[in-house]
RNA sequence: GGGCUCAUAGUUCAGUUUGGAUAGAAUGGCUGCCUGCGGAGCAGUUGGUCGUGGGUUCAAAUCCCUCUGAGCCCA
């Protein structure tokens, strides 16, 4: 009975409408009109038929409306969904909704917390991959945005009834680790005594940013870069030992500030582990097998494993020294994923997560011999075929990510409605920003300035937080002087923590977001404290209506009468609420949980307006009742957008 | 040189997938509204040749082509 019931209603009467007027079938659009002197409903079918037919849109209208729909209306009677149909002289045919009806589906959901149940049918294997930061530094705003969108869409999947798995992908090979181990083994940086004001992962940037200047000096560090990354790959000696503990003691780190933006993860898959586990010498033969690779005889890439990338272009898989490029990692990386070939890993708890779920990570069978209690067997990532497997990054990523499914999809034929590549926009800095933390620029004149681990060009995702909990604190302090500091501490960081997920969340992907200082802090206007403050609204009104409101808001109460609620402000409100099931199936088909911000803001300034204008407690008892429906409604649907965004919800705030 | 993305109000952005009615928010500016269910709010006002030029169409911010500007990837 919400909109998407209207809607397939419309579309049944117009079906029968064609076929009573003897017209053939097609495709049409059933949508919500530019002004609300349309009516509730639109179709473009008289535009369509009189392009096929070459006759006025307008006549086609009145044919439908008056030799058919009406018709149809009549004999459906009171009961109908939709009140009335007409031409308008433009040619579109617009329908209003009998909200006697209609409304009658809030007595359905006033009681239903988890309305998310109601959008069953989704059952599939969903594998999300994101975060995979580099472990040699902490996570600044730029690694948020990938952080949020995959963890976002984790809640969109999990919530709608999905089986979700959660990776994280840590290069713990690759150069970047590598610069930092030759910092700490031969350029006398120290790991240890770092001073208590800072984090490690910080720390580690830091000396990330000065170990690069060196080099510049010291070409004999580059040679020394070159024996680590060796040792690392070869594993099983004390440099991949030392690596292996500088990375875990940053990967928690890491781990941390994904967890207090209320981000959690299943799996860890530790890339040196891919390298030592066999799997690219499997993925190797299964190239080699369907003839995706081959052995280059000539040219510059003499002795190397190749492979022909779209352009035709050879791009080397095998150096001819015998090591693996990034893109055979990826490969193996994603053959595994899609699980082409035999798990060579185990599972082993890595930790336990704010939500209480376990943390696992990849292990080596051979690594696992013991008896140990967290053994593979609590961890089944292989027992099915995922469905889908979203890989969530930036766009710079788009090319390798083209070749990387090519390849997959010659090993099998419809790979590519599986593999899906998530890209979004890298988020850069204004030069406010940039000047803020200290660094020279090069060029003023730059309306952008792009992140950089490499030279020190980036804010923290912990410095951004910290400054939006601290405003927030003093903001809820004042406003609430009787509430005690711990209850204060944890209301602002949900504050600040919301504020972020919603301010990266809220933009198209496909756009880059300068990231301002300033304006991050903003709490005003389109932010997630106005969602946040709507939601507190709502919830005192409904404390303030009594203890035994439970009881009487239940569907069989003759005091509720649905369809009092008739005012234009009460129509708006409960249309749009009545959304909520086709806006969660667009943003899960589409894989945009920016759908789900704008509803959100959406039904809650519609609220608001409802909040200002017509008294609830205020009115006179039925349709007081009626009114705290549509209150405890909206709390329930609200509610439900926040857990798919991460956004906290106070009563109080 | 080859490929990809973006361009809408002073500013930050929706709307483009699937063409449809007077192009929407937020923010800023200006003006109202707290003895009332919380003013982090509500109501109003100001502000746009939808980057340029062409094409398709009854109809283009939306589809196609050109150019310009910003950014990215590859060589």
């Amino acid at each position: 009975m919400t909109l998407k019931e209207v809607i397939n209603q419309i579309r049944q009467i117009i079906d029968k409408a064609l076929f009573d007027l003897e017209y053939d079938k097609l495709e049409y659009d059933v949508s919500e009109p530019p002004k609300t002197e349309f009516g509730d409903l639109t179709t473009n079918i008289a535009f369509l038929l009189g392009k096929r037919i070459h006759k006025k849109p307008n006549e086609i209208a009145k044919e439908l409306v008056y030799n058919s729909i009406n018709l149809q209306l009549k004999n459906i009677g009171k009961d109908s969904l939709i009140l009335n149909a007409n031409a308008h002289v433009s040619g579109h045919i617009n329908f209003n909704i009998n909200y006697v009806t209609f409304n009658t589906f809030l007595l359905k959901w006033v009681n239903q917390n988890d309305l998310l149940k109601l959008t069953p049918g989704f059952d599939k294997k969903i594998i999300i991959e994101h975060t995979s930061v580099n472990p040699n530094k902490a996570l600044h705003i730029g690694h948020l945005r990938n952080v949020i969108i995959g963890d976002s869409l984790y809640r969109l999947f999990k919530l709608t009834n999905h089986t979700t798995i959660v990776l994280n992908y840590i290069d713990d090979s690759g150069v970047q680790v590598a610069d930092l181990i030759v910092a700490f083994k031969f350029a006398g940086f120290s790991p240890e005594n770092i001073g208590k004001n800072i984090k490690f992962d910080q720390y580690c940037g830091d000396v990330y940013v000065r170990m690069n200047e060196l080099y510049k000096t010291n070409l004999e560090l580059i040679e020394k870069r070159k024996l680590v990354i060796r040792e690392i790959e070869q594993g099983n000696n004390e440099i991949a030992q030392f690596t292996h503990s500088i990375v875990e003691k940053i990967v928690k780190q890491q781990l941390e500030s994904s967890w207090r933006i209320k981000s959690r993860y299943d799996l860890l898959v530790i890339e040196s582990q891919i390298l030592l586990s066999k799997l690219w010498e499997k993925t190797f033969n299964l190239l080699k097998a369907k003839n995706i690779i081959y052995y280059s005889t000539q040219g510059k890439n003499i002795n190397c494993w190749v492979l022909r990338d779209e352009h035709n272009e050879e791009k080397v898989i095998i150096r001819s020294d015998g090591t693996a490029t990034y893109i055979a990692k990826d490969i193996s990386f994603a053959v595994w994923k899609l699980n082409l070939v035999n798990d060579p890993f185990t599972y082993n708890k890595f930790s336990v997560q704010w939500d209480k779920s376990i943390l696992w990570k990849t292990m080596l069978k051979s690594q696992n011999t013991d008896d140990s209690p967290l053994r593979q067997s609590d961890f089944l990532f292989m027992e099915n075929r995922p469905d889908k497997i979203i890989t969530v990054i930036d766009s710079r990523q788009e090319r390798l990510q083209k070749i990387i499914s090519d390849v997959l999809s010659d090993i099998e034929t419809d790979i590519n409605n599986r593999y899906i590549y998530l890209g979004y926009e890298t988020v850069a800095l204004s030069p406010k920003s940039v000047q803020d933390i200290g660094v020279e620029l090069n060029d003023i004149n730059k309306k952008i300035i792009h992140m950089s681990g490499r030279k020190g060009i980036f804010i923290n995702a912990d410095t951004i937080l910290n400054k939006l909990h601290k405003k927030a604190c003093y903001e809820v302090k004042k406003r609430n002087p009787s509430l005690d500091d711990t209850t204060i501490y944890e209301i602002a960081e949900g504050i600040a923590v919301s504020a972020i997920r919603y301010n990266l969340l809220r933009q198209d992907m496909d756009k880059m977001i300068t990231f301002d200082m300033e304006e991050a802090l903003n709490l005003e206007g389109d932010t997630s404290l106005y969602l946040q403050y709507s939601f507190a609204r709502a919830m005192r009104i409904l404390e303030k209506s009594n203890d035994s409101l439970g009881e009487f808001i239940n569907e069989k109460n003759a005091n509720i009468r649905s369809d009092l609620l008739n005012h234009t402000i009460e129509r708006d409100l409960i249309k749009e609420i009545s959304k909520f099931n086709i806006i969660i199936e667009e943003s899960v088909n589409t894989l945009n949980p920016k759908i789900i911000t704008k509803y959100a803001n959406r039904i809650s300034t519609k609220f608001n307006s409802f909040y200002e204008n017509l008294p609830v407690l205020g009115a006179e008892e039925i349709l007081k009742v009626s009114r705290l429906m549509l209150v405890k409604v909206f709390v329930n649907v609200l509610a439900n957008l926040f857990k798919i965004l991460g956004i906290e919800s106070f009563s109080r705030i």
